[in-house]
Formats: C-alpha cells, sequence, structure tokens
DNA sequence: CGCGTATTTTAGAATGATTCTAAATAGAAT
DNA sequence: ATTCTATTTAGAATCATTCTAAAATACGCG
C-alpha cells in the first residue's frame, strides 16, 4: 500500500479553531463539508462534497459548497488539483508538497509523499523552479 | 533556453500524407488546422485554433476544430493535455515522452525533453507506472 | 466525367462544471 | 436587542465541450 498521510481526525472543536483561525465562520454547513473534506474524504470533487454533505445537512446549497471550497483554498485548508482523467477540481487536505498515484483500475487517487520521489533537473541556469506537480499513473499487480 | 523539440515544419504535402496514412481525409478545414498545430503553434487550445484558422478559413465551424483535434489525437498525431493553470485542454504536437515547463511570468509552456529529467520512485513493489506527468512551474531569472 | 456512399462539416441545441447575482438569513460586536 | 457584515441560497449566467441531424464534400468505381 502507497503510505498514508499524516492526517489526524480532528474533532468539531477543532475544525471550529481552524476556521476561526483562518477567519471563517464557523457556520453549520462550513462544519459538516469540513468534517468531510478534512476528515473522512479522499481527494473528493464538488459533486462527491454536495452528496456526502446533502445527508447530514438535506438541502445544502451548491453554491454554498463552492463558496465554502474556495475559502478553504484561500485559507489555506485545502488545495485545489485539476488532473487529465477527470474535468472536475479535487480537493486535497494534505496540502504539503506531495505527488499522487492514479490507480487506473479503481479510479483512486493516492498521495505520494516527497520523500517517495527523487528528482534531478538538468534545466537551463536561468530557470527558478517554484513547484513541481506529479502524476503517476500505473496499476497494482 | 529550453531545449527546442524535435519538430521539423512539415509541407502541405507532408501534411496530406501524415492525414492519409492516418486514415483522415485531407480536407481543406484539416489542413490548415494541421498547418498550426503541427507547424506553427505552442500548445494551443481550441480557442487558440479557432482564432487562427479563421483568419486562413472564415466562418470555420467551432464543431470542426473539436472533431479534427479529436481525430488526430485518436491518430496520435497529438495529444492532449489539461493542466492545474487553465481550464482549457491544449494539444502538443509532441507525442513523445515528455514533460512541462510553465512560465509563471509568460503563462507559456514549454517542453523538458525526458533526459533532463531523472526520476527515482521508491514506490510499494505491486505499483505498476504506465505513465508519469510532470508540470514545472518557476520563473526566469 | 458522373453516381453512390461513407465521411466530414456545420449551426445550433444540449450538457456539465463552475461562477455570478441579488435577496434572505445568520453571526458577531456593540 | 440592534446593527453591521459575512454567509447562504436559488436560480440565472457563463464557458468549454459534446451532441444532433441535416447539408456538403471526398473518394472509389463504372
Amino acid at each position: 500500500m502507497t503510505q498514508q498521510s499524516p492526517h489526524p481526525t480532528l474533532t468539531p472543536e477543532e475544525i471550529r479553531g481552524e476556521l476561526k483561525q483562518a477567519g471563517m465562520r464557523p457556520t453549520a454547513q462550513r462544519l459538516t463539508i469540513c468534517q468531510y473534506i478534512l476528515n473522512q474524504a479522499n481527494h473528493p470533487s464538488v459533486e462527491d462534497i454536495k452528496a456526502w454533505v446533502d445527508a447530514k445537512f438535506p438541502g445544502i446549497s451548491l453554491a454554498t459548497v463552492y463558496n465554502t471550497v474556495h475559502a478553504l483554498e484561500t485559507a489555506g485548508l485545502v488545495q485545489a488539483i485539476r488532473f487529465d482523467h477527470s474535468d472536475k477540481v479535487i480537493y486535497d487536505r494534505n496540502t504539503e508538497p506531495h505527488f499522487h498515484f492514479l490507480d487506473e483500475d479503481s479510479g483512486t487517487l493516492h498521495d505520494i509523499q516527497s520523500d517517495q520521489v527523487q528528482i534531478n533537473l538538468n534545466l537551463p541556469e536561468d530557470i527558478r523552479v517554484n513547484d513541481i506537480s506529479i502524476l503517476i499513473r500505473g496499476k497494482r499487480q
């Protein structure tokens, strides 16, 4: 198995704290969305989030889900990513530098910790690299 | 400078030949589109293609551009890619394995040849890698 | 050349994700 | 409580892309 990322489960109180610290009001909608994104989900799309949250919070507006993920992104609590294999943006609670593995059989995305990949770039001198994004596609044997 | 990819300019006749070889009829629309994608463009979006072709071939249908890039993709003459920084698919005439550099100042995308990057993966035994996609973001000093 | 058929082009409608709008609601500070 | 600002919401708008069904075109064959 690909190593699990270090994402401790947050209590509702801790989530509330994170939101406040980010200057976001800890509304019921946001707490529920965070419960999913920060604790349970694995690289969910907005559609995924809406579906899960709808069960706990029937009738939540799709716009609220979009508003919230944007706010969380701005606050640095999640990272928005888009990969080739899907036309939807997915949200990643892991905001540390890391890479991704797409299991082509299951369609699931897994984190690859930075230390599992060594990269050696042989680029022109004048290039200053700010970020490297890597998607590894493959299968389990 | 990032090394140029080996893309010789193709004559109209050569383009015609490529299309025929791919089982595609070399229509005027397709020849014009290929003239741009295969000879002139650098990672163009459909919008880019449409704009350029429109000058040579006024009134070409947007649907034709989509149809053509799809056909070229199926034929293996171009590769469709989508990166985080844009919500549009771009087309790459370089179908060899390679990576990309995004110049954050100009917004332009450059090919990085495979041999300019050495990757060492330390992944679980049971993972069989089929493809690695890399986007390097940075600036020129 | 001219005919028949499969391919291609086309305009416009449809789709799907996302963003915008403007009004209603809820939090927080006084 | 009152007020001010942030948040939520439904629905409309937008944007890239795909679909549809009809018209135009390319190509093989006589």
